[in-house]
DNA sequence: TCGTTATGAATGAATG
DNA sequence: CATTCATTCATAACGA
């Protein structure tokens, strides 16, 4: 579930081209592949959230070509993406207001005595938005202006060999 | 498990420094003090299993007291231990069955009782007090993590139903 | 020191 | 959308 948390992994692409799995996971799942995985992260990144089965359908047939994938692997992956950026944001953020709360009490008198007012503000005082994403249920406007900012070429910084192994395929948001 | 190996993991510096346990490693991942171990055991015997957000936050905060711990720890270790409990079962259940084909069905009804033989969540209803509260001096709004403050009784319920967990072969994804 | 085991962490896939 | 489950990955802990 969560991520990025102390800890970076980055998945090694499974060289072998094929695809079905990055590791030698017995097949059973999908496991996006580096470059699948770069591309729906960038996505993400620019703002999509929730795209429509349309925009899904296209992404997919883009990823595809990187590897075996289905619109419902790109549809799960950003219902989870989402979902676990929201949940780790709430651990994290009660964690936080926890570790303040108790630095200021003393150590040996900190009772569990305020520890335990339910601290539930969810609200988004925040404004250290990177990407204008409307926080709650964006539509599909939105996504459309996001996924366009998303023209940059950063997505197809490849690696050497994946370089050769890939073709130059234009993936340049051009669904939508 | 040996193959395929392609990741490769940074450790982002983490300062580490907990442990209380054996072994005092001050490493990237959590590891439960031997307090927390004990606790958090101690919730799982008592019939908890998959704790609300708020009883994570509940519990993570007492725990922090016992050494540095965050609610996603508390989140992973009930995630992993019911797990890896419900894993157990399943394995030993399947050898049972083994049994069972490979022995004369006479011995039917006996195996049967021990397929069951796994105590499942003691339903221990009764309070527990978890805590010792009482080291610090009560305060009024001292609250207890005992078993029964969850008033999510979800957490009473995994008697038996997660056992009989056969997937529904119902793949009613209709996607696009 | 190395192989194994235990377990923390992560994530794909569902389900309600 | 949140919550849960299964499975896998990674590594700390441990035994020889």
């Amino acid at each position: 579930m969560e991520e990025g948390m102390s800890d970076f992994c980055f998945r090694g692409e499974n060289v072998g081209g094929n695809r079905g799995s990055a590791t030698g996971t017995k097949c059973g799942r999908w496991n996006p592949t580096t470059e699948q995985a770069k591309l729906l992260t960038q996505l993400f990144s620019s703002g999509l959230r929730t795209p429509s089965t349309d925009q899904i359908q296209k992404i997919s047939n883009q990823l595809s070509f990187y590897g075996k994938i289905e619109s419902k692997n790109v549809f799960y992956w950003f219902q989870n993406h989402k979902a676990r950026e929201r949940q780790k944001r709430r651990k994290v953020d009660k964690d936080v207001i926890r570790t303040e709360n108790s630095i200021s009490m003393n150590f040996f008198t900190q009772n569990f005595t305020q520890l335990y007012h339910d601290s539930e503000p969810e609200k988004v005082t925040e404004t250290l938005q990177l990407f204008p994403l409307n926080s709650f249920g964006e539509s599909e406007s939105n996504m459309k202006v996001h996924a366009s900012d998303c023209r940059d070429n950063t997505m197809f910084t490849y690696t050497e060999e994946e370089q050769m192994n890939h073709p130059p395929l234009d993936l340049r948001l051009s669904f939508m």
